[in-house]
Formats: structure tokens, sequence, C-alpha cells
RNA sequence: GCGCCCGUAGCUCAGCUGGAUAGAGCGUUGGUCUACGAAACCAAAGGUCACAGGUUCGAAUCCUGUCGGGCGCGCCA
């Protein structure tokens, strides 16, 4: 890659990096460069000259001296000057011409170019997977934009991503959703662990519209099931999230998977046979106790089912299993865990990722959600109440291992107040400024050569951010980032659009300039957005 | 009892592979539309970062303990 072509944030880490190594004789060091906190303190500052600190032996704002003046011949034209601050920062001040060049660099790609991770993967991760014997919840509608952003960062920075639904149609949870529709069907209240939601009423119907005999429990099931993953698909559909596959459990069964998975432990010789069971010494691997397979009944358990799914992941050439999980679930992970490890031969980092709670709140009392009680909010009521971007945005804008209270009458009435509205107003905007640059825009002059403003300044750092934004929020599972980090973009544009006239600004290329940093924000805009599946308006 | 998550402004929460004066939204108070969208901007008030030790030149961030809240510990799924 040439040197013109690179990020301009990066070539600046790089120079800071070159210099600090040679330094120190040791070429693993990597000194942060970071925007620095404010104005007076320059555009970026480097912690380098305190890393180098210990391992020469001298003080720090000494060592910062002798660097700053290598990065500054380093650096040559691009780097006003340098000043040294604090315990020893080295505070870089860029001039104009590069805050131009780098907007110019980033507007012939459509925003900054993130640049693919070291050591991409192919990854699959397994969200949602919510029974099929009910509508989605809103707290599956957490698990749904939280692996569907996460599926989005992942593919940004690099990796390969497949994203699927584990469809638990079999075992006692199904038997009872059909057991539940055939009382609904002979007019009697569903058994005692059954289904009481009034959804169950409308399948009753709908299987007697279609001629179902209610003593027919296993064509029951089966319709009952297929009528709800129906709904399920075009309720995230509806909400905005790609699932590449819906994986049925009970296929496991009969593409023989099941056997297979289990051979594929037992070859790794960590299954052992106790009281008429079939176990997974899962002990073996940091799990508390050890986790039947095959019950004495011969039924395969849920974790014997999953253990081939995973299984079967690895076999499809992942090399990482991302699962999506509930808090309720957490004490789960272990013994997966374990059985992944247990594996020889083709194997797969096993990743868990736990979403804790969210408490629905309505007139001041948290309600308590239960699917068998058919006392829930659904992802649909949700998102009909208060639009899909803003339920998005509600849900994924507090990191995911955190219990958060949404508040439904907050997010229905004072839904304008919804922070979303906030950054896709900043983009509704900017293509308003860029419509009227087109029809009056007469910008001549040469944009590089424009004088700069401070607000521009501020803008252009947080658009340079936008790759390094990605990979933290990758790295760090956490999409909630991005949703800081468009707010932030929004409120400097806000502040850049205070300060510097676009349309007719006076000055040789300065139009020119601005309007191209318009479109380059747009463009970042836009694309943080998309990360998390939520809309950038023309207008609103 | 053991394990996981959490405790930061009045409220809801960012910041946590250590870095300069701890941030945002909402709420409160006051101010901005004769420039391109006021769904915006500016200013003010508001903090023992649960508590106590420790590591460090430097701790909201790392370690230990305590207190408080949530969740989980099945031949259920």
């Amino acid at each position: 890659m040439s040197e013109s072509l690179r990020d301009p944030v990066e070539r600046l880490s790089s120079a800071v990096a070159t210099v600090a190594r040679r330094m120190a004789g040791n070429d693993e060091l990597s000194p942060a460069l970071d925007p620095s906190p404010r104005p007076e303190m320059g555009d970026y500052s480097t912690n380098a000259a305190m890393m180098l600190a210990g391992p020469l032996g001298r003080p720090p704002r000494e060592i910062a001296a002798e660097l700053a003046a290598s990065i500054e011949a380093e650096l040559g034209a691009a780097l006003e000057k340098t000043e040294i601050a604090g315990p020893g920062f080295i505070n870089l001040f860029l001039g104009n011409a590069w805050y131009r060049q780098a907007t110019a660099d980033m507007a012939g790609t459509g925003g900054a170019t993130v640049p693919p991770v070291g050591d991409p993967e192919r990854i699959i991760v397994e969200f949602v997977s919510a029974n099929p014997t009910g509508p989605l919840t809103a707290a599956s509608g957490r698990h749904a934009a939280y692996g569907d952003a996460l599926s989005r960062l992942l593919a940004e920075s690099g990796h390969q991503v497949t994203t699927e639904y584990y469809v638990n149609d079999g075992g006692t949870q199904v038997e009872n959703f059909a057991a539940s529709i055939a009382a609904r069907m002979n007019g009697e209240e569903p058994p005692e662990d059954g289904y009481q939601g009034t959804y169950v009423n409308e399948l009753a119907e709908r299987a007697r519209a279609e001629g179902h005999e209610a003593d027919d429990l296993e064509r029951l099931a089966v319709t009952g099931v297929e009528w709800m993953v129906e709904g399920i698909r075009g309720s995230l559909e509806n909400f905005g999230v790609r699932m590449d596959d819906f994986f049925s459990e009970r296929s496991l069964y009969e593409d023989n998977l099941v056997d297979r998975g289990i051979a594929r432990l037992r070859a790794a010789g960590h299954v052992f046979e106790e009281d008429g069971a079939v176990w997974l010494r899962t002990t073996d691997f940091g799990d508390d106790k050890d986790r039947v397979l095959i019950r004495s009944t011969g039924e395969v358990t849920y974790f014997g089912a999953d253990v081939a799914y995973h299984v079967d992941k690895i076999e499809r050439g992942n090399d990482r299993l991302i699962d999506v999980l509930g808090a309720d679930h957490h004490g789960y992970v272990a013994r997966m865990a374990a059985a992944i490890q247990s594996l020889e031969g083709d194997k797969a980092e096993f990743e868990a990722q736990i979403m804790q709670l969210i408490h629905l709140v309505e007139g001041g009392q948290r309600t308590k959600m239960s699917k068998r009680a058919g006392d829930i909010v659904t992802l649909d009521e949700l998102t009909a109440d208060i639009g899909v971007d803003a339920a998005r945005w509600f849900l994924l804008q507090r990191s995911h291992d955190r219990t958060i209270d949404l508040d439904l009458d907050l997010a229905r009435s004072q839904s304008s107040d919804n922070p979303v509205y906030y950054v896709q107003y900043a983009h509704a905007r900017i293509r308003s400024i860029l419509r009227k640059a087109a029809d009056e825009g007469s910008g001549g002059g040469d944009p590089l050569a424009a004088p700069v403003d401070p607000s521009e300044k501020l803008l252009v750092a947080k658009l340079l951010a936008f790759p390094a934004e990605v990979h933290e929020a990758a790295a760090k599972r956490a999409p909630h980032r991005i949703c800081a980090y468009a707010t932030d973009v929004a409120a400097a544009f806000h502040a850049f659009y205070r300060d510097c006239q676009v349309v007719g600004a006076e000055g040789d290329g300065v139009e020119a300039a601005r309007v191209q940093l318009c479109d380059v924000t747009g463009a970042t805009i836009r694309r943080s957005l998309g990360l998390l599946g939520i809309s950038a308006p023309d207008s609103m």
C-alpha cells in the first residue's frame, strides 16, 4: 500500500512508532496516538516518552524533547509544531493542509476506510434462538438487535460472518405447546405448565379452520411450530435483522448429526456411562459437574443435541462460534465450552456473549415477562409503538452485559427526545445542505489550500476515528460504542454548522472544502447507523 | 454456599487491555432563528466514580476484601 493511500492517522501513528522504536531499540513497542482531549493540547497526543521512561531510566519529559524533534523531522510539513505537556505527553499540532488532505482522502472512499483485521476469521453468530412456542418478546428484540449489529460490525472489520437461529422444535416445551393448542381447541384451559397467551387461542382457531384434530398432538406440534417460526421470521425481518439460516433441532436427528456429534465426543475419550445414562466429563475442562448427553430413557438431552449442533457448526468450517445467550443461560456456558474443548481434530473457538435482562417499565412499574403466562410485550408491539429505528437504538445504546430499564411511556410519549433522532437529524441536515450546494454552489478554488476552522478540525478528527471505532467495537463485541460514536459525530457536525457557513462561504476553496466535509460526515453517519441497522433519512 | 453480571451527576447510562481538568442524554435554570433544517446551539447548576486496602510516576479503569442489587447452579429447555 503506498504512503498516500494509507489512513492519515495511521501515517501519523506509524511515524511516532518508528521514531520511538528507534530510540528504544525495541521493535515491539507500540505507543498510543490519540486525539487530544482539548484543542490547546494540539490535535493528537502520544504517550511514547512515558513508555520509554522506564526502560531508558530517564525522565519522560527529557525523552519527550528528543522524540519530538525526531517526530518533526519524520513528518515534515504536515506538522505545524509539537509541544511537551504534563508528565511527558507529546502534543502534535497539524497544519491546515493535513486536515484538507485527510478530508479529501476520505471523500474519495465514502468515509474513512476500515482496514481488514490482521487475523480474519470465519465466525458464526447464533442469536435469539427463542423457543418457537410464542411470539418474540421485547427481550428477544434486544438479542436480535445486538446479534445483528455485532454481526455487521464483525463483517465490517473484515471477518466472514454468518448468522443463525437455532429452532428448538423438539422436546417437552413443544409438547406443552401442542397440548395448550389442543386444550384451547376443546374450549379448555391449557395444562399447568402450558402456554396461556391469547396467541394460543388464535393458533387453535386456525388449526380448527384448517381441519386439525385436537387429539393429533404430533401434527399440532409440527404445524404450530411452523406457524410460530413463520411469525418469528416476519418479526425479525420487520425489525431489519439479517438471519442467514434457521437451523432446526429436529433436523439434527433426521440428518443423523446427533449420533455423529456424540461419536466425536466419544472418540475424544471424555464420554462415560453411569446409572444407565451417557455422560460427558465436562469437569475435565472446568465445568463444576459432569453433564448428561443421553438420559437413561434413551432420549437425548437438550445439551446433547446442542453439542451436536455446535459440532456441526465447526464442521461447516467456522473458526469461531459466538452464542448470544440470555443471562438466565449463563450457567450453560461452562458445559458447552467444555464440550467444544474436549473435541479432538477439527476445532473452533467457542465464545458466549451473555445478554443481561431488560425490564420494561410501564406506569412506573416493572412488567415481569413470562411467555407461558402470556404476560409479555412482543417485539412487534414494541416496534409498532416506537418504530424500528427508535427501538433498535434504545436496545443497542447500552452495553449488552448490563440490565436495562426500557420505559415504554417515555419511549412512546417522548420519542422525539430519543438520541437516534439527534443523529438522524444531523444526517438529514447534511443532505439538505448538499442539495442546496448542488443547486446554488459555485465554490471555486483549491479546497486543499482553504483555511480550517477549529470546529472543522474536531469534526475531521472524529471522522478519521471511524476505523478505530469499528475495530474496537467489534473486538469488544460492543455495538453500543457505535451509538456513542455516531452521537459524537453528530455533535461535532452541529458545532461545525454553528460556526461555519457552507453554501456561499467566502474565500478561495472554502465552500468546496466544506461541501466535501459535509459529504464525508454524511457518509460516516450513514455507515455508522448502517452498522446498527438504523436508517439514515434524507429528510425528516 | 458457589459461579456470572452490575454499583459513576437528581434519573437513565457511556468511559474499564491505567494517562492530562471523569462525559452524554433526560430533568432544572438562563440565553440563541434577517446564513445553508431551532428535531439544533450556547451557558449555568449538579460527582467521596458503593466502601476499605494494595500495585503504579499516575487508578473510575488492575489486584484483594467488604457491603448492596440482578441472574444462575436439573437425566428442564
